[in-house]
DNA sequence: ATTATATTTGCTGTTTTTTGCAAGTTATTT
DNA sequence: AAATAACTTGCAAAAAACAGCAAATATAAT
């Protein structure tokens, strides 16, 4: 059999069942497993399939790399989340909200870390998948269209009964007197659920979100532990913050 | 015989068969291997064929560049998808599993289709999103970075509680005799509770993955209402399922 | 027709590729 | 922590590719 025939009968095989272990594929193929691993490996370097240990994946299941389309403020949320995976221990049972900043703390998460990690975004969730030491478990429920999260009476049902160490939650808006603030009243009500389901609540936020304010309330800022922007601890633009019972990062 | 005579004797045959071994070439030809490389090398040079070690492809058979799309027999599974989506009615409540051939279904749901939609598939999910007249329902739970999917205790404890019109569902390996069969254990945990949570129950399936089978059970045929597959109903192909209580489309 | 020249073909020995095996290491599971 | 499965590395045998050479064949010119 030539080495040609026998990869593309492999990508035939992965493709069809998504999933195929390295030794049905040597049995199938009548090769021994050392052959067939180095055609799965030559077939990763081309992209062609994804290698995975024992077995191979398809490109469209593995492929949980959306591509990041404009997001605003790109670079200011990469700084807040890479100050905030440092509040991170292994083994640390975190909840993940919604929002371009929390999904950047997702995909910033280091690979080596240990975590349980609960969510409520989908685009969360597909980030944390790509991450091999990460357990993530979605709270389920009806579907936000335009948030991309569950909302609703069973998402929060399913909150009340887990109490993790530390949420991350983003804001729509956030004002030193009027606490956070959102536009959605689905959304609030979810977040008042996150935020009493965690031992300690850290917030997300853009410097630029400051001292702004909408319609529906989720919490007063006595409810945050911790508040990370881009900006430095002491900078001016914080100064209604720092009187507050708040780690400022 | 002349060289030109051979040369055209070599392409008609790797074009027969796709692949030719060199060794076969020399004796069918009566010429030494030597000559018979010479040949294929010309032939690799004009771009008539591709030259591989120890014999030569076809050109359709070695393009395996990341051209083609990227889900596999994307045609196969938009075909099956369109006659799946027939069987659903305004305010139908189904449940869509995971798997590229029922992410093709929530693709192809028409826009205008009013629908209650439970899905386990967080891509199911993000592409059900997209469907304005589509309510989404995501069943929670310990997310598989495999299959993508919600799976584990919680998941069939939620499915437990809910019954839906229609499910559509995916298998890795289904066979006639054995049933349906996949690769994962929470997997097939899961897709049992998800059958016992539907009044009816549809599989979609490429004919490719019929009469073959894996290590776990879901469910026998007979658990099975309709088998949507990429063929005519009465292919033979599907000899072996005619005889059983299912409707094929 | 015959010689000179160019092309093709088969053979030889050497180098490269492929493949399977074994020993040691790393992951994963129980 | 132990047991199992999977991975890595190095190695050796077999098959294939390559380069050079000489015989055979074809082509062209005298």
């Amino acid at each position: 059999m030539l080495k040609e025939e026998r990869q593309h009968a492999i990508l035939n095989e992965v493709e069809l069942h998504n999933r195929v272990l390295l030794t049905d594929l040597a049995e199938k193929l009548d090769v021994s497993i050392d052959t067939v691993r180095r055609d799965v490996k030559e077939l990763d370097a081309d992209n062609l399939l994804v290698k995975v240990h024992g077995g191979a994946v398809s490109l469209g299941f593995a492929n949980h790399s959306p591509a990041r389309g404009n997001v605003y403020a790109l670079d200011k949320k990469m700084a807040i989340a890479k100050k905030a995976v440092k509040l991170l221990r292994d083994n640390s049972v975190v909840l993940i909200d919604g929002g371009t900043t929390c999904l950047e703390l997702a995909r910033l998460l280091p690979t080596h870390l240990k975590l349980t990690c609960f969510t409520l975004s989908l685009p969360v969730a597909m980030e944390l998948l790509g991450k091999p030491n990460v357990e993530t478990i979605f709270i389920g429920g009806a579907l936000s269209k335009d948030s991309q999260m569950a909302v609703g009476s069973n998402t929060i049902l399913t909150l009340s009964q887990i109490k993790v160490d530390y949420s991350f939650i983003g804001t729509g808006y956030v004002d030193a007197e009027f606490g956070l603030t959102e536009f959605d009243w689905d959304v609030v009500q979810t977040k008042k659920a996150v935020i009493r389901a965690s031992k300690k609540t850290v917030l997300l936020c853009i410097s630029e979100k400051l001292n702004s304010q909408h319609r529906f309330k989720t919490c007063d800022l006595n409810f945050i532990n911790t508040m990370v922007t881009e900006l430095e601890p002491w900078d001016e633009k914080l100064e209604g913050f720092k009187k507050m019972n708040i780690q400022l990062l």
